[in-house]
DNA sequence: ATGCCGGGCGAAGCCCGA
């Protein structure tokens, strides 16, 4: 049978202005239902509305001035259930999105985060990043007992081991790879969150992100800090995982490329035998 | 220890990112 798989991104655009033709290239071409973007670098007012709404999506975004940012591009009905990360109401960094998707058969929760980066190590901005992973934290165990296709997708700025490092001993100090960052994203993971790309791909060396500088990307320099965590119900119909890698290789790219979940209607378990008395 | 590269801002050079 032919399933129709809804498929929903994240990309770190590092200004949508600045990368608008890489972006609308990637979306003509590859037609994601639900795209989360980071680091839009503009306020609402500045974003492409029109260019992005031509090629069919629906918007929302929270916007700010020169930094942060992040935006939610969706080709299904969309309403937002928080423009701040829930625990942190003061924060004035736009670094937070979570909406509802409803698509044709069933309804996702979307939240889109941009996870402070956290350098340098340590500092105010290490100890930032750790109060807003703790508040990511309280609030992913709470959407997680709605028990709802949940996704938490983004920019986490966590390398979650130093297999997704291209020289861990040199990144050891970084807040990228510190262990009170890992921590966090294990913990997210304890509490019942999937890492999609490892659920799929569980011994594969695949990066999200290649610095501009010191010929990265030639020498694939990377890091995976760039992920998509599903709920359970989430998880189990996950049918295929992909990051765009050859984003990287464009004219004027972003740092980051895009990872692409595509989920089904059913489970991936085809059958479970129950043991029972009953024969 | 710092710069590398690249974007924003704004019109030079600094701040920021990862």
């Amino acid at each position: 049978m032919n399933e129709k798989l809804i498929s929903i991104a994240s990309w770190n655009i590092n200004s949508i202005r600045a990368h608008l033709p890489q972006l609308t290239n990637w979306l003509q071409q590859k037609r994601p239902d639900v795209v989360l973007l980071q680091e839009i670098k503009c306020l609402e007012l500045q974003f492409p509305t029109q260019e992005i709404e031509e090629l069919g999506y629906n918007l929302r975004i929270v916007g700010q001035k020169t930094y942060n940012g992040v935006a939610v591009l969706s080709k299904f009905p969309v309403q937002i259930e928080h423009d701040k990360l829930p625990g942190l109401p003061a924060d004035d960094q736009a670094r937070y999105l979570e909406v509802i998707v409803e698509a044709q058969k069933s309804v996702w929760r979307i939240a889109n985060v941009y996870v402070p980066n956290g350098n340098p190590y340590p500092g105010d901005k290490f100890d930032y990043k750790l109060r807003w992973l703790h508040c990511l934290c309280t609030h992913a165990q709470n959407i997680l007992s709605y028990e709802e296709k949940t996704i938490i997708g983004g920019d986490f700025n966590i390398a979650p081991q130093d297999f997704d490092v291209y020289d861990p001993a040199g990144w050891q100090n970084d807040a990228l790879c510190r262990p009170e960052s890992r921590q966090f994203y294990r913990q997210l993971l304890h509490l019942g969150y999937s890492d999609a790309l490892r659920l799929l791909y569980p011994k594969d060396q695949i990066y999200t992100f290649w610095d501009y500088q010191g010929g990265c990307w030639p020498r694939n320099a990377g890091l995976r800090i760039d992920h998509l965590l599903l709920s359970p119900q989430a998880a189990d119909v996950l049918k295929d995982v992909q990051v765009d890698k050859y984003l990287r290789a464009d004219d004027k790219p972003s740092d980051h490329v895009a990872i692409v979940g595509k989920f089904g209607d059913y489970s991936n378990i085809p059958n479970i035998t129950m043991h029972s008395a009953a024969h």
